[in-house]
DNA sequence: ATATTTGCAAACTGTTTGCATGTGT
DNA sequence: ACACATGCAAACAGTTTGCAAATAT
């Protein structure tokens, strides 16, 4: 917030952070741009375009919606975002690098990144089984995690 | 249509499975239901809402998409079909009744579906290690298939 | 100075809904 | 007869697009 760096020289903060991740994936990274991925990469659960104007304006921010659509776009084409398709609205989320696929909570929306390696190689398997090569990216399994399990136990039994 | 069982008194033919099909799900077996489920069932890719009324109506049946909408939400609610939530269009395909997961291709868009205890286990396994509770139902996993793979060895290299 | 990006508002697409009519039992 | 399913058209939600003003390099 200080516009001050004699004392924080060097230190790459996450805003340099960010703009960095941007300019790697061939992105300009513009103002609006780096507010979009900030607020994307702090959240667990994939966010939707609405969600995310809702959010950057509370926050005093003013962004266009159709910014808001493009930056998402942009971000998701370049690999950064993961995106999921659900109810209507399209979610975005953070991508990370390994090979890995979604836990997603029917419940608490959050997704987890789940490495693929650490299951022995299922992904593979299906490849040499199925006759189908799959892309450890585009895994996405649905599900309950632990902590809604534990904290609905008792509610909608079926 | 023809109401008089004389000659046809006891051959289940398809029409009369789907029939079954719906009434056990709670679903009255309507005409146009029937026509949507039949239809469905014989496509291995999911199918949208407006693909099916063209088809419908490309058959020479009279449907309203609005009916289409909502036969086919009926049926997924009643766990007939199974939904795939992709690039805006919201598709269905029928649904089978074992443990299994989904194979599908990005390339021609058909979905396979693959046994969920051919493979070890896998999804105990996640339960198991990732504090997390599976649906095999709602796993799906995207890829090319063996047929897309061989086709186009030479295409988009990457 | 020049190429991009942004915001706005209007256009679009897929889907849902109200209500009168038609259909199944 | 009666409840439910259907069709139509209008309403909606999410998303995209054209274009002039703002911004970045």
């Amino acid at each position: 917030m200080g516009p001050d760096p004699t004392t924080a020289p060097r230190e790459p903060r996450a805003d340099e952070d960010v703009a960095e991740r941007l300019r790697s994936a061939g992105l300009s990274p513009t103002q609006r741009r780096r507010r979009v991925l900030e607020a994307v990469e702090h959240r667990q659960r994939p966010v939707s375009a609405h969600e995310l104007y809702v959010e950057l304006a509370g926050q005093g921010h003013r962004v266009g919606m159709s910014t808001v659509y493009r930056a998402l776009s942009a971000l998701a084409e370049a690999g950064l975002l993961h995106v999921f398709a659900g109810d209507g609205e399209t979610r975005y989320r953070l991508c990370a690098a390994g090979r890995h696929y979604h836990l997603v909570c029917r419940r608490c929306g959050t997704v987890r990144e789940y490495p693929a390696d650490d299951d022995g190689a299922w992904l593979d398997r299906i490849a040499a089984d199925a006759d189908f090569q799959p892309d450890p990216r585009k895994a996405e399994v649905q599900g309950v995690c632990g902590t809604c399990l534990r904290a609905g136990q008792n509610g909608t039994a079926g």
